[in-house]
DNA sequence: TCGAGCTGTGAAAATCCTGTTAACGCAGGG
DNA sequence: CCCTGCGTTAACAGGATTTTCACAGCTCGA
């Protein structure tokens, strides 16, 4: 069984209710499409966790990236930037060079 | 519990006063019609909070929407036009693609 | 009976999202 | 240096969604 999450992320200032398709910075929502929703609140939910693109995917996309797909990068980019809109003293998704991407609550 | 709103709702320089089914700018009442009003009350009632077309509908028109409505953007429309003859230089009502609106008071 | 205004609906026009590719930068090894 | 591998992001076309317009039916007073 995958960890079931409280319904409310939290991490900071930032505030995630995956119910409730929001993603907020100091009560306001960011303007985020689905698949960066979706995108964050995966990563959100695995704080610390260094997570492949194969997981993220599967997460997001529901089936297997075909090789050489670039969809999460280039969405993990998309969220960097919206989130750095937000909040930018913080750098809240790291990379892990050749494995995948990881969520720091604390940037 | 849903959250109860006192009589008057105000969102900087627009006052609602459900009772009196009246929408104020600066004193002055804006034309709205009845749905319009009613749209703008529920959307008031609940600010920076996404809401669906579905809770959105089931407000106003009491009601589920029939599968591909489009009747809850046409009244945003309307709703829009008229606040933005009175209010030109706020744009109070955030589409959130996918999902549905979300009013915002401070614009 | 007429005219004005409100409503819901369909559909065209405008806008936004998505997935994909490719250009670019950077670091390490040869 | 040059090459290679990897991550980042700009750009694009197609599709999906939203916005807006037009119109016909209704209601209600004049």
């Amino acid at each position: 069984m995958e960890t079931q999450q409280p319904t409310p992320l939290s991490a900071g200032r930032l505030e995630i209710r995956p119910q409730e398709h929001a993603a907020l910075v100091d009560g306001r929502p960011l303007s985020l499409t689905m698949r960066e929703l979706q995108l964050l609140v995966t990563l959100a939910s695995h704080p610390q966790r260094i997570m492949t693109r194969e997981e993220l995917f599967a997460s997001v996309w529901g089936s297997q990236p075909r090789r050489d797909d670039r969809s999460v990068d280039v969405y993990v980019s998309r969220l960097r930037a919206k989130l750095g809109e937000a909040l930018p003293e913080l750098r809240l998704i790291h990379t892990h060079n050749g494995i995948g991407y990881r969520f720091s609550p604390d940037g």
